[in-house]
DNA sequence: ACCTATTAATAAAC
DNA sequence: TGTTTATTAATAGGT
């Protein structure tokens, strides 16, 4: 439509597409515009120019006027609100995806692997480091061995006086007769040794290189991109 | 353009209505499509049917011809991409997140941080686990260390013989007069012994305990988020 | 930007 | 839905 037919391929003129562009464009918008509004359908158009990286952004929704479809696009002209919001998400995936990576390096280097690609100099880091956490987490550890072992000592404390007061309670009361019968001293006696000395149950923990049984696989760091 | 003049206002005859969205719908389809190839550009069109929340998608990329458009809307009809693309993103996104996190506390608890947080099981996996490690670390501390003393030891040799067949030369030549005026026997024995002995620079490397003095900081992990 | 000859889109009818 | 056709709308090329 027009004073002569053209093909449809791409326009070489630089001028001549940049007017078919604007021209074929407000085309667009109009037929967009007119659609919504004969056929109460919404729709979005979005334009990038092949001049620029920048695109236009229309709207055009049921209850808007054809005035507010331009207003809006007078509005967001020029900002590709989109697209800048596709690349900073994508940016920062990848920025991320760098530092898992580096973790990841991080944690292998630190369970002894790909040690290759470490110098001298980092390796003497590495090393220094790894000491002094060690170091740290084994007084955590003993931290927590004593501390249970207080609790269990305490418990069993509480437990010893409980059955001394028992005892004591059997002996001024008329049950006194089975107490004989049953030997009690006995079991007296290994009350008081176990409020009295180490607590028999736990005290193996204490030893400082005590090898990990279970061998619960501190090693695998399975999480996985998807 | 038609059999009359229409008004552009919503058509109320359902069926009207329906027909004009479609044959509109084709057209803006068509100029699209003829408007990315003619100008080189690159443009989407978002359709809001208003029967449905379904939508459809249509690209129009600049290097597809107007076949692969149809193709395409045949294959993303009725499928929302772009929030779908944003919603994996998304996902994506925060699964990273969570991942950094765990390698995060993972790397505190290595550094002996964040202790408080981990029960005895794991204290000792994480004990015995980094044990493991340092001996690993120092290994091949002690691999690198000795692989460039013997390096040097080499090099130094490969100089005292170098210095050696010189002084052979000088020896013979006429030049021999020179020689006994500047001490050449100092300067030969000087050589023997680096190339005997453990060479000097670097024989404090080896000491297993050595305290790292520059202190390097192996504990930054500043890799943050944007 | 504007003009206008010409082509393209499409409303109505089938 | 698909086709036809009279009619209007879009626009290519020139100014």
């Amino acid at each position: 439509m027009g004073r002569g037919k053209i093909e449809i391929k791409k326009i070489e003129n630089p001028t001549n597409r940049q007017v078919t562009y604007s021209k074929r464009r407000a085309g667009i918008m109009k037929k967009a515009g007119e659609l919504t509004v004969l056929c109460d359908a919404e729709l979005s158009l979005i334009m990038f120019s092949s001049t620029g990286f920048m695109f236009f952004l229309y709207f055009f929704g049921r209850s808007r006027s054809t005035k507010t479809v331009y207003d809006r696009y007078q509005q967001v002209s020029g900002v590709n609100l989109w697209s800048a919001q596709y690349e900073k998400m994508q940016n920062t995936l990848n920025h991320l995806k760098e530092i898992n990576h580096s973790l990841r390096r991080e944690i292998r280097q630190r369970m002894g692997e790909d040690l290759e690609e470490v110098d001298i100099k980092e390796l003497r880091g590495l090393e220094q480091n790894m000491d002094e956490a060690l170091k740290l987490v084994r007084n955590r550890k003993y931290h927590v061995i004593s501390t249970q072992t207080d609790t269990y000592k305490k418990k069993l404390k509480n437990s010893h006086e409980t059955h001394k007061s028992l005892l004591r309670e059997l002996e001024t009361e008329e049950h006194a007769v089975y107490f004989v019968d049953e030997d009690p001293a006995g079991s007296y006696d290994g009350a008081l040794a176990l409020g009295n000395g180490t607590p028999y149950l736990y005290s193996f923990r204490t030893q400082p290189t005590q090898p990990n049984l279970q061998g619960m696989g501190y090693g695998s760091h399975d999480l996985r991109l998807a």
